[in-house]
DNA sequence: AAGATGATGGCAAGCGATTGCCAAATGTTG
DNA sequence: CAACATTTGGCAATCGCTTGCCATCATCTT
């Protein structure tokens, strides 16, 4: 609170007998000044307590050694694996990571991208809102690196959702079902889309039935409507959107006296907190979150660098794997 | 990434024939400039799509309209409603919002504040690891706000687990519980600190045992030593030191057969995200989380104002309450 | 009508670093 | 040993905005 007047680079250059420029590049530049001096100068400015001014760095240079990361929403658990990772990765490599939360609305995303753009070096957009053609457009001002998301053109890391569908197909196909129905998030999710395509597909080469209903919120809440909605549909399996949604299923059909898996099997996606003690425990599609999360910070901090000279954008896809527990069963019958 | 010289205060001073002074009052000190030509400046600027440089500003001024969160841990669901309410508050502010993970280490938490001082006008620590001594002398430095701790001098925002601490104790005696055992979390946490010694004076008064134990870690994973401890203690109701402790605790409780509430009751604290779908669904402590973490950033917000001259540190306390749910019942026997 | 008051706008000096360019010192080479 | 290349350090401009101070000018006051 009291400002006891910071030490600056002019501080440490009188005390240290050298010019200004040479404590700046003793930090940021240490090639470019003698070892012995630069030595010193490391010392002077331990001394004097002195802490570089993030602020009239970034002004300057113009880079600001921040990133910030826009998530939808922070109540779903589904993202705290790939916020993790990518505030670990940022900080590891000495870099402020601001976290945003965009409401599930493609406007606030943009916003604030906007608002955000000369405070920080590139943005990690998870799971975004926006449409393909705003992103390509903000791409062209702004360093972006989706996460479960992929645009042509863009650089991205996405968990595998078409392996782990066909990973759910199989294994309910194994378990005698003969039909399923897709419960659906946001039509405009491009996840959703990509889950369907893949399921309809596997369903499709292994003569099974597939349905899709929604949208429905992806959440908790959700559930109620979509597995009322999925009972009527008369298949022997449901594939929720995500966990939460499952898990909103899980305890609707709970309530209306449904045997799960007895009567019918549900299967989340993102093995999310609390998917392992939800009772049946979840059958659902694991992938590594945090890996994701540190893989597209990786891909703004190469991007920047001089040596990551990109011809094309770097697309990462993690592997997806299917964790069975007790929501899903032989089909009835 | 192409940078097409980004317009500035000068470009809009030019093209409205105004000073680059006239330019910055207008959006910065709207009352020290004529109305109308504030209105002719700002349809210049938004023509020519002007925006302020954050950090230029905020070299200039000191003030980053930026504040820090600092959590231990962003895998515990306990922090969301905190994180969500301060992004909130934040971002209605039009306050850039940066959130740190300190590993649950106070020397983590230390660096991360020395490292983001310049960066932000002021810092929200919830439950904060560091000790008492540590952060008097860092607020001395830093502008601070603490979530679930209390600290003599400081400014907070806590929930009131003393009053929530006797909910519990008055809920267990009601069943006709005769004793409980307290399973606690980190020894040096301040929080832990507090429940204990509330449900220890509750008991006290209402002629109940209580006993401690501990510590545990306050994770799912630490439940399964912690359940076999409580079950040595012969006590008939346990309290965790956390909701994800206490899941970890019904979970090994299932394993070993014994039934709850039949034989035992357990009771959390949090009302985390699945303490309402865990089996049985877990009877815990609820807060305001959401609203401890705007308060916090309320009180950041308001101590930097000129109204807000503050003779003493704002402490905000919480109401909780005991949401009753099904891994609590009446003592056996 | 003259001096006092307040509202407005401009000037210019910073904020604290970075960095292009130049010069001196040092090292290399034939 | 001269000619040239390399290191190393300093100068000073610059990043874009804020703000103290001063000059005007319109508005009051008596």
């Amino acid at each position: 609170m009291s400002t006891p007047k910071r030490t600056t680079v002019y501080d440490v250059a009188r005390e240290a007998g050298v010019a200004a420029s040479t404590v700046s590049r003793a930090f940021s530049n240490p090639r470019r000044v003698n070892a012995t001096t630069r030595q010193h100068v490391l010392e002077v400015a331990e001394r004097l307590g002195y802490r570089p001014n993030p602020l009239a760095s970034a002004l300057q240079s113009g880079h600001t050694a921040t990133l910030a990361m826009l998530v939808p929403d922070i109540a779903n658990p589904h993202f705290f694996g790939t916020i993790r990772g990518a505030e670990r990765r940022a900080s590891a490599a000495g870099i402020t990571f601001i976290l945003g939360f965009t409401e599930e609305s493609a406007d606030t995303e943009r916003n604030q991208i906007e608002r955000l753009a000369r405070s920080v070096d590139g943005f990690v957009l998870a799971s975004s809102r926006m449409p393909e053609a705003t992103t390509v457009d903000l791409a062209s001002e702004h360093n972006l690196a989706l996460v479960n998301r992929e645009i042509d053109g863009l650089p991205s890391a996405v968990i595998d959702n078409a392996s782990g569908s066909h990973q759910i197909v199989d294994h309910l196909a194994s378990l005698g079902h003969r039909s399923l129905v897709y419960l659906s998030g946001p039509h405009h999710s491009w996840l959703a889309g990509q889950r369907w395509r893949a399921l309809h597909a596997g369903a499709a080469q292994r003569g099974m039935g597939a349905r899709r209903l929604g949208p429905f919120p992806p959440q908790v809440a959700g559930g109620g409507a979509a597995a009322d909605a999925a009972l009527v549909s008369g298949a022997s399996a449901i594939v929720a959107h995500n966990d939460l949604l499952a898990i909103g299923i899980l305890r609707r059909l709970a309530e209306r006296g449904v045997d799960v898996p007895g009567e019918i099997s549900v299967v989340g996606y993102d093995d999310i907190f609390g998917a392992d003690f939800c009772a049946p425990a979840l059958t659902t599609l694991a992938g590594p979150q945090e890996e994701a999360g540190r893989a597209a910070v990786e891909i703004l901090l190469t991007k920047g660098s001089p040596t990551g000279v990109q011809d094309s954008p770097r697309r990462v896809v993690l592997p997806s794997h299917l964790v069975i527990r007790d929501s899903t069963g032989p089909a009835p019958g």
